[in-house]
DNA sequence: AATGAATGAGCGTTCATTCAT
DNA sequence: CATGAATGAACGCTCATTCAT
């Protein structure tokens, strides 16, 4: 079959964008609606907020989020696993990358604060939501999804602080429980450090000092 | 009705008790209320609880739920207002007791321990809403206190840790930031035994051993 | 136990008419809500009734439609089962009475007769959903179960029949393809009748004259 | 464009077809639409229809159908009405036909009994919606346009009746309750036919023993 | 004082219809 | 013309709150 021009033409656009202008337009779209949804959520909490208010927001009438998201609920899972995976994905890199144990879990500080400062809106979200641990709304499916997140980056903390012990670079501690501690102090301090960034600017060089520097050999 | 009779009744009492049959009996009410509804809120999150359903669990008709609390959200708040406190006296209370600020920090890391543990509904509810310093339910005024508390505890701990330092008992790195990690880190561990108790028994010595032995000097 | 006198008053009530008050006024509501809601239902049809029309024929709040009936589609059943009910039992007490064949039928269909009439709306509900048993409406089990009604009414007219042409009362037909034959037919009388009653007035013993007295042996 | 050979290459097509191929493609669309919906209607019933799903059925865009159909309503009214006139004009044909009245409604009930079998689909869409003359959807406008269809082949059977009774060929009973009579029980017997045809197939022989043989004078 | 039936505003969701492409 | 994404009115249903008993 010879391809019609319009086909074509398509095909010329695909290669360039690998997408046609409707396809880009929809995720666009998709991504206006869950931009607005993202803001909503984390200002009031997701009980609080309608689709009404989302659509208007997005400014979209409802119909259309339901074209995009099944329902409610399924918009506010995509929204968290975006940035569950994102946090994922983001931290296990750093961790993933060649140099020393030390450099690696400094780059792991720094790279979460950057996280923490660019998704204000979803850490909120998310430490509502998995704060901690500690999940009581929405799927319970959700929260294991998110738990068995937060859990790998820390596993895998883990590891590289066991190299570095291994290596006499760090005192010999459960390096597991190194990692949770190494990541529950820099919450504290992120926390601290968003909601009053004012009296309590976060200062990574800071965080290091009292837990870090303690734990490094010599 | 004899009046006189009555209220001398009620004087006897009150000289025992300080308080009446009828006024002990209301608190005993009030506290079965807030009790069925601390286990609703902490198994199912604010919004999926009702009304009747706490009535049903509290054994009252719902009108008589609100006899005691105004409304849903007062009943809501007034439970995570009393564990508050509860917490809040508790961790002040031990910072204040007398002894060197190497038992303060160690006494105040068991009673936390041991709070988190003997509350874990509260604790869920309170790390839902309040979670590490993040809320988006019910009114932002509730959001205010709950930090307030929370910061005053973190401020006596730090002025515990000032006076360490001056006593060159820790070594001298900023005593807010200090507690505030310390803070985290216990959390952290707490949330992780809470949540899998078998994997990751809470043990005090270890988070000692992991934050606080290094900070102490010598 | 002594009963207190509230109690005994409840009993004493209870004695006589096997329901205290409370009861019976709650029985009536829920007639009237089913009253409502037939009117609407046989005026517009099952999907062209809103709820709220029917909270508002019947002069209660939405909700309250919601304290008697789980949802819309339980209430449309329970208004023609209900029917069915009557009108199966109607009929069977009918072809269950003494007397020669001859007289039970011309009784069952002064009777249907009398149902119909009395009961114009239901019959035109109950012709709409199992119409000469065609539904395509709300969900199979209530086509089945109004199906079955229908059929063990037309098998007991059957035997009825059968006797009679053991007897050599009726020719020697099947007696089912008889039941239905008279069913049919009679329906179609009462249809007519009832569309039009000032140019087509049911007249049972015309039915009778047209199908009975044929199939009557001399 | 050459509006001249078009439209003569036009004509010269409607000479042979009467319509142009674009008026037979669209007739041939409509007719396809008709089917889907035809389908989809009786399967589950006008209201738990919609247009997308006659669209993906019948492989057009919803906005096709509306070029045909000015609204949900009006295709489905055409779909009844096609029926509705498809059954009228073959019964009144069939009345119209030269022989004998005995013959005629012997031939009237073959076609009935020939229609409804090949119509199935349609049959329980006429009688859930007009069934026996009961008719609770749409609009009043379309309930009243198929009784009166109805109205007529009734009329046209009641004639047959009358001369039938005229040339003393059946017994003088009133010929318009005669056919409704034969017309409701036929329609008894055709529907218990089609919903179980193993237990109960359509016996027009049965139908004739039971109901004509018994008009027929000698 | 305690009750719980009644209320009705407000939610999530659907789907007939439109209209820019 | 045909398309199908976008629309938003309208639905069924819930549940915090009230108030007659």
């Amino acid at each position: 079959m010879i391809p019609d021009s319009y086909s074509l033409h398509k095909r010329l656009a695909m290669k360039k964008n690998k997408l046609s202008r409707k396809e880009r337009e929809q995720l666009q779209r998709r991504a206006l609606i869950l931009q607005a949804a993202l803001e909503l959520f984390s200002e009031k909490g997701y009980h609080n907020v309608t689709m009404q208010e989302i659509a208007i927001r997005a400014e979209f009438a409802v119909g259309t989020l339901y074209k995009f998201f099944k329902n409610k609920e399924e918009l506010y899972k995509e929204i968290l696993m975006q940035t569950a995976n994102l946090f994922r994905s983001a931290l296990s890199n750093v961790l993933e990358e060649k140099g020393d144990e030390y450099a690696q879990v400094k780059k792991y500080l720094k790279t979460k604060c950057k996280l923490f400062m660019e998704n204000i809106l979803l850490v909120r979200l998310y430490f509502a939501e998995a704060g901690a641990g500690v999940s009581i709304s929405v799927k319970r499916e959700l929260e294991t999804e998110l738990r068995s997140f937060y859990e790998q980056v820390i596993q895998k903390l883990a590891c590289v602080f066991e190299k570095g012990i291994q290596k006499k670079f760090f005192r010999p501690l459960d390096p597991y429980y190194l990692a949770l501690a190494f990541d529950g102090m820099s919450n504290a301090f992120l926390f601290s450090g968003l909601e009053d960034p004012d009296r309590h600017p976060v200062d990574t060089n800071l965080i290091e000092e009292i837990f870090f520097e303690q734990i490094y050999l010599t």
